[in-house]
RNA sequence: AGGCGCUUAGCGCAGCGGUAGCGCAGCAGCUUUACACGCUGUUGGUCGGGGGUUCGAAUCCCUCAGCGCCUACCA
């Protein structure tokens, strides 16, 4: 680094970089290491995609936190690699194949085909992804690269479908699906988002068959699916309706049926609700998911209309037959005035389910299909630490006892508010029972069943102190365990979860609740002695039958409380933790996932049929695209002629395998330990699992995270991994959306999305990633601005200079720092080193990275560079005027060589605090700045990344350089003197470049280094030191805790500006005293505040009063 | 409709019970020998409105309003 440029060049350094490190093996994991593991693997982009600012954000924290492990002495593997995302690429391929005019569709070339095609497409874009992620920076175990449709991954995909079958927890079924006419596949929920559509709202009516002449009017959306309807309903407790359940009305669509066809009943439903519309619904079991129930209920007919892609077929009529659905629409309600049915037709704004991929209102459609009932899902629900969670250990100590025990009154001005109020305060406080209002609105602790269910909904199980459970529930708990798939009432579901929770603690994993201690009575967990005591026998000797349900007060919570404490269950951390709650939410009302796509690209179903011959020659096989039966029930197949399984069965020709595919996420699912080697119990897996962070965008928390989690427990906590917990990662980050400037979503569309490769061409990587984590706060949104990365660039400029400045004074790295040398300014900034290193830990606790950058900014530029590097020229700069000459070595000045010492000691820190965060620059100037020779060969010696973390400075460290508090104190307010100084000369109206002369009175002993920093600093021509000066008129003064500096103005510049500044400071002080004045002499106050806080005040009237007196004297100095 | 979050200087944010702060932008001045991708100084705020608790509220509670996100959806 003897000729360094002016300005920092990343390009020329990144590549270098980023090439020795990969040949150096630098981020191959080792599973046979020593060191303790640190792990995370990457959400695996699309194998097609490109890079986007929100990768950008992503990789860019997750390299943060691998780089940073690394340093911390971790063996560390970051996983990386794509997915083969099934829906999004085949429709990619699809169009550019149907663009270039090859196919009309992809049936044109056929299965095999055009699989290849895809193929092709797959190694001709799949690298680039991988390669910009480089670019970036990211240390990614690219030895270790998989991909979501390698074969050994295939494999673990069609094991997991094959074992999941033969648990009976995935099954084949007709049921309503969220069908994409474009893509012509299955969806699930997830996959469909919710727009906005205007459309109308019809008014039909239909004549009752049994009262000729009486209407109903019916109000509808869909008048194209009325030759679907097989019922009308209305709600049973509809006064208006209720009489006519049961009768019949005429549909009048398709027109052409013949009369007894057109028949169809009235039903009476709940569903229905009577302040919509008319209060008259139609029934359409084979087009609406609401209908699909009620049909379901009332044992409908289900009529498909609608086919496959969207246009109605046969069934719907003549008149509508071929049409597009929303044609047919348009059409329908032609007709219906033509019937003189419709009566009305009003705008109508609803939200219309869209398929995500194809961007086109998805269609509700009865298919048959693969679904899987979700597994361990009890488990994986109360693994997430919740909001209070934490407060959970100390519920044993007073302060849970306090709050019922004051009996404070809480006040609300209904029932209602009141139970809100009180389980604010409970959540808050943490509780015994729940607070609960009884007949006369007052507030009471019980405990109970209603408690029960309030505590589990409202309070999170960790914070349940004690809990009874009542008969009735414990039923319903047995029963839920029995059945854990079984959908059960919300009630249950808690107490299972409860159940689950206990589990959770290890020492509970084998407790079997009976039955007959559940009936006998409670059941409590005993927090002593870790169980769950049977029989309810400890609660009743404790608390008496009676005051169970009814006397519930507070002293009898407070006995419960001595014996027995909550269950903690902190075992997956959400950052932020906000985000918990959605994850508690989805699953508790989780559905069935339909898992079968009928798309190509993917992993193909490993189900097999055995092929029968029709007496017409034709393969009699479920297609689930032409099937029109209206079976709803699931489909059971006899053992003979369905075969599940990994391998193919034997007699192939025999078996025709189900055409179907999984969707994309039931094989990322599986990506933290499929990706490792499961089945079989890899070193890796031994090594690595579970992972320890996951970084990870809130909107795929359903998608991918709470499936993770699921899919964890089910498979790696089987006992041949013997693992303590199966979690599959320990901590997740959710990282905000980046938006534009102005708040909106980066989208193609809007062209508001830089291409991160230009903005790395333009600034560098590193600047790149600074500036973007530097606008990322923790649970925030993003908004992207490129002044940010911008800023990033000057940042790094800023640091190269700095390490320029450093070499400029020549010699060797300094390792030694002397304390006898050690100036003011030395001592300070080894102190806000040490600051510096604290917050950082801090920061990297809570996963606050913006706040780390922040800490890096401010000591870097506004403590480092701004202060300390000008403060140490007073040392550095005496020498280098003497001795210009390269060869002129520090050696020969002590104090300078001093200087540079401690300039080593602190950049050879923060270049490490750097490096997580600016992975190349820090890399080239570690080496380009001699500190790798002093390091051990795997500690930095051979590159940055495994350099160790700076400690924060020890006590040891700070008695030997004897660093304290007053050292800092000192320089910070010698600091606040320098910038009044320096006020003073602008408000003399000097030009910057002005020298001039400054006179100091010193308030002490002042060490002529202090003196000369102060000149320099001043940018003065000389810093006269007058222990007696007496200034005249026209001097300007400012006072510091070192003295006062004087800036005599020799009548050459008008002293307004001054007087001007000095009146405001005047009335500064005074508002400022008044304003402590005004506290201090409120009796209450002194009465009531604590001593630190009335000294502080007193303190602060000092000091105000002093600074009045100066700026009074010095206005006066002035000649007013 | 429910849930969550946000509202502090022109913009983006921090502070979360004890003297209102940071960065950017703005303004003024500077080729001060590391850096103009820089240096120095500096202007901007009754902390969304209202009420309450407190000696003391940006900070805690209630309430209203606006913005955003998520979940569920009524045909």
């Amino acid at each position: 680094m003897s000729e360094i440029s002016k300005a920092y060049e990343p390009q020329s350094v990144e590549d270098k970089w980023y090439d020795f490190w990969l040949k150096q093996n630098c981020f191959t994991a080792d599973p046979k290491s020593s060191k303790p593991a640190y792990s995370i693997v990457i959400p695996p982009p699309n194998v097609t995609g490109v890079l986007t600012m929100g990768h950008v954000l992503n990789n860019t924290i997750q390299d943060i936190l691998a780089r940073k492990a690394r340093m911390d002495g971790k063996e560390v593997l970051w996983l990386p690699g794509t997915d083969h995302a099934g829906i999004a690429t085949q429709t990619v391929v699809e169009k550019t194949l149907k663009k270039s005019g090859e196919i009309r569709h992809r049936d044109d070339l056929g299965r095999e085909k055009f699989l290849e095609r895809v193929w092709q497409w797959k190694e001709k874009h799949g690298g680039i992804i991988i390669q910009q992620l480089k670019k970036l920076g990211a240390s990614c175990d690219w030895t270790r690269e998989r991909f979501t449709m390698d074969p050994e991954y295939s494999r673990c995909v069609q094991r997991v479908f094959v074992d999941l079958y033969k648990k009976g927890l995935i099954y084949r079924g007709k049921r309503m699906v969220n069908w994409c006419p474009v893509s012509l596949t299955a969806l699930s929920d997830e996959e469909v988002v919710m727009k906005e559509q205007k459309g109308s709202l019809y008014y039909f009516k239909v004549e009752i068959a049994e009262a000729p002449g009486t209407f109903l009017t019916i109000a509808t959306t869909r008048p194209e699916t009325i030759p679907g309807d097989t019922a009308v309903a209305v709600n049973p407790k509809d006064p208006r309706y209720a009489q006519y359940i049961g009768k019949h009305v005429m549909r009048p669509l398709p027109t052409e049926l013949p009369h007894e066809q057109k028949l169809i009943p009235i039903i009476g439903d709940e569903h229905v609700d009577f302040e919509f519309g008319t209060g008259v619904l139609k029934v359409t079991p084979a087009h609406d998911k609401a209908d699909f129930e009620i049909g379901q209920r009332h044992k409908l007919a289900q009529i498909e209309v609608i086919d496959a892609t969207g246009q109605m077929n046969d069934a719907a009529g003549a008149d509508l037959r071929g049409l597009d659905r929303f044609k047919a629409r348009k059409v329908a309600a032609e007709k219906l005035t033509e019937l003189g049915s419709l009566e009305k037709e009003e705008p109508y704004t609803n939200n219309v389910g869209f398929s995500e991929r194809a961007d086109v209102p998805i269609e509700p459609r009865l298919s048959e299909q693969w679904f899987l009932k979700y597994p361990s899902v009890e488990m994986s629900k109360a693994c997430v630490a919740q909001d209070g969670d934490k407060m959970a250990p100390g519920l044993t100590d007073k302060k849970a006892r306090i709050v019922v025990a004051t009996g404070k009154e809480i006040s609300g001005r209904n029932i209602r508010e009141l139970r809100k109020a009180a389980l604010a305060y409970a959540r808050k406080n943490g509780i015994i029972g729940v607070p609960f209002e009884n007949e006369d609105s007052k507030l009471e602790i019980r405990v109970g069943r209603q408690s029960l269910s309030h505590a589990f909904s409202n309070i999170g199980v960790a914070n349940i102190l004690a809990v009874c459970v009542l008969p009735e529930l414990i039923r319903s708990a047995i029963w839920i365990s029995s059945e854990p798939h079984q959908p059960a009432n919300p009630m249950v579901k808690r107490v299972h979860r409860f159940i689950a929770a206990l589990r959770l603690e290890k020492t509970l994993h084998s407790v079997l609740i009976t039955a007959k201690e559940f009936y006998d009575g409670t059941v409590l967990y005993d927090h002593k002695i870790k169980k769950i005591t049977p029989g309810g026998k400890s609660l009743e000797a404790h608390l008496p039958k009676e005051k169970l349900d009814t006397q519930p007060a507070p002293s009898a919570a407070i006995k419960i409380c001595d014996l027995v404490a909550g269950v903690n269950v902190q075992k997956m951390h959400f950052h932020p933790q906000r985000w918990a709650k959605v994850y508690d939410h989805w699953m508790s009302g989780i559905q069935d996932w339909c898992i079968s796509r009928q798309l190509w690209w993917g992993h193909r179903i490993p189900v097999w049929y055995r092929k029968n011959k029709n007496e017409d020659g034709k393969l009699k096989i479920e297609n689930s695209r032409q099937t029109t039966t209206a079976n709803p029930s699931s489909i059971l197949y006899p053992p003979s002629s369905i075969h599940v399984g990994v391998e193919p069965p034997v007699n192939a020709a025999e078996w025709e395998q189900d055409p179907d595919v999984l969707d994309t996420w039931f094989s990322s699912w599986l990506w933290p330990f499929a990706t490792m080697g499961w089945p079989e119990q890899t070193e890796t897996l031994k090594k690595f699992y579970p992972t320890t962070d996951l970084v990870t965008g809130p909107d795929i928390i359903f998608f991918w995270v709470a499936r993770m989690i699921m899919a964890g427990y089910e498979y790696m906590g089987e006992p041949k991994f013997g693992l303590p917990d199966a979690l599959p990662f320990r901590n997740v980050y959710f990282t905000g959306i980046i938006r534009d400037k102005q708040g909106r979503k980066m989208s193609k569309s809007l062209g508001n999305s830089p291409d991160p490769l230009d903005l790395i061409a333009k600034y560098g990587a590193d600047a790149l990633r600074f500036g973007t984590m530097r606008s990322a706060p923790l649970g925030q949104d993003i908004l992207f601005d490129e002044q940010n990365v911008e800023l990033g660039r000057n940042f790094c400029n800023k640091l190269w200079n700095a390490c320029r400045f450093r070499q400029m004074q020549g010699g060797e790295v300094q390792g030694e720092i002397d304390p006898k040398f050690l100036t003011s300014d030395d001592k300070w900034i080894l102190l806000r080193l040490d600051t510096a290193i604290r917050e950082m830990d801090a920061a990297f606790a809570g996963y606050r990275f913006s706040d780390a950058t922040a800490t890096l900014y401010r000591f870097f530029w506004s403590e480092y560079c701004d202060w300390y590097i000008e403060a140490s020229k007073a040392v550095l700069g005496s020498a280098a005027a003497s001795a210009a000459s390269v060869s002129a070595s520090p050696a020969e000045n002590p104090n300078k060589q001093n200087t540079i010492a401690v300039i080593d000691f602190v950049l050879s820190h923060l270049l490490r605090m750097f490096h997580p965060f600016l992975p190349f620059i820090s890399e080239e100037l570690w080496h380009g700045m001699g500190y790798s020779q002093d390091m051990p060969e795997k500690q930095g010696g051979k590159t940055i990344m495994f350099a160790p973390w700076p400690k924060p400075l020890d006590d040891d460290f700070k008695n030997t350089y004897g660093l304290s508090v007053a050292d800092e104190k000192f320089i910070e307010t010698r600091n606040e003197f320098i910038a009044q100084g320096r006020n003073l000369r602008r408000n003399a109206n000097l030009p910057a470049n002005k020298k001039v002369k400054f006179i100091f009175k010193p308030a002490g002993k002042t060490a002529a280094n202090d003196i000369e920093v102060l000149k320099l600093l001043l940018n003065a021509e000389a810093v006269e030191v007058t222990p007696n000066y007496q200034p005249g008129k026209n001097v300007l003064a400012v006072r510091g805790e070192s003295g006062e500096l004087f800036l005599p103005l020799e009548g050459l510049i008008d002293v307004e500006a001054e007087k001007v500044r000095l009146q405001k400071e005047v009335e500064k002080c005074q508002a400022e005293i008044t304003k402590v004045e005004a506290k201090l002499n409120n009796p209450s106050f002194a009465q009531k505040v604590p001593t630190n806080v009335l000294e502080e005040h007193k303190q602060r009237l000092v000091e105000w009063q002093a600074k009045l007196a100066h700026a009074k004297a010095a206005l006066d100095g002035l000649g007013n």
